[in-house]
DNA sequence: GTGCTATGTTGACGCTGTCAAGATAACATC
DNA sequence: GATGTTATCTTGACAGCGTCAACATAGCAC
């Protein structure tokens, strides 16, 4: 751990990550490099490596705290088991406004720079983890007791097929391919029509 | 229009694009380089640039051979208006396998690599939404007609939601994040289950 | 003060995409 | 066949990148 001394620059770890955080909103993750970062925060351009191993360290702790925030959202979601249509509806939206409000900070989340080329940090994985089992968590708590789950329907399936409805949603719609800003409402109704339809079996 | 003439090398322009393939298969588009490329075919850095006006639109042409090879696929399909199950089904797994098969061509067709970062060309994005269109015409034509439709839904959006959820399914995949290849098939049926619910009414 | 460690610096290497300028090869026209 | 035009391919160069090695300095423990 990198404590957070008053040396040289005073806290260098989290300006550079304050930094970053504003890079990489106003350019994407193409846009922010370790050099530029360095100029921005007054140093040269090896000082971060006193702070991150690597780039991709780095990049791993903002991602980390992008899930920190859609865990907090995720957190106040609930949808109860009589109806949860309001709620899940709620849920939808709040995750698709998470995803439009800060693009870059999406993709890098969920998007392969980390999770393939690059190495995801055990404590990236441990809070992206923990992220989605709340998400199963509440899933099976609040929305679908198995009374209401439709016959052999396992939770986790039905967690990561709609939470792949979610994501594929913001994909298309954060790269502009089959889905456009102005559908997007109509879209994530018809999604959580998809979701619900999943949750409560035929009546 | 390049012509395929016999200069110097004799066919530069397709033997770039096939070696453009198998370095994609082989390293990803992260170890696809325009001087390593050149290399294989044998030729000098710069010689791709009378071929190709830039990397973005050689990766274009790359991704658009791609989606030509999903169209096709999608021209097997068939779901048929009385049982559409079977025929999502074979659909939906055929569409996974597309991924798997070469998930460096998947990412980069749907990736935002071009889509986002990079310009799309004109002639991609031509084929790309015609891949999509052709399947809002199954859905529309063979799958879900104005009857079996639940009252109110759009065949558009129907498309859009159920593409999402089969996209976000191969991201969440691909990429490894809350899905294993272990659990595809369970997660694809659950998927399938996900989109037949949007196309027929609760009975 | 002495030494250790954390933090910061400059220099360098190999990689990248791409532009400019020059060489050569194929073809069209006379 | 000679000439000119155009397509193709070459080398040289530039700025940018991540990162390693070597060195400087500042803060702290003793």
């Amino acid at each position: 751990m990198t404590q957070p001394g008053r040396y040289h620059h005073g806290d260098l770890h989290a300006a550079l990550l304050r930094e970053a955080a504003v890079l990489l909103r106003e350019q994407g993750v193409e846009g922010l490099s370790l050099r530029r970062l360095a100029e921005r925060a007054g140093v040269s351009r090896t000082a971060p490596y006193h702070h991150f191993t690597d780039k991709n360290a780095l990049l791993c702790a903002l991602a980390e705290d992008g899930f920190r925030r859609l865990d907090r959202l995720m957190e106040e979601a609930d949808f109860r088991a009589d109806d949860p249509e309001p709620g899940l509806r709620r849920f939808v939206r709040g995750y698709l406004r998470f995803a439009c409000d800060d693009p870059e900070q999406y993709e890098l989340m969920f998007g392969r720079t980390l999770w393939k080329t690059g190495r995801p940090t055990e404590s990236l994985t441990r809070v992206a983890h923990g992220c989605f089992r709340r998400y199963v968590d509440k899933l099976e708590a609040d929305g679908l007791r198995a009374t209401t789950l439709p016959g052999g329907a396992n939770p986790l399936r039905v967690a990561q097929a709609s939470w792949a409805t979610l994501h594929g949603l913001c994909r298309l719609l954060l790269d502009g391919i089959y889905v456009d800003r102005q559908d997007m409402e109509a879209v994530s109704d018809q999604a959580v029509a998809l979701m619900l339809a999943a949750v409560r079996p035929a009546q």
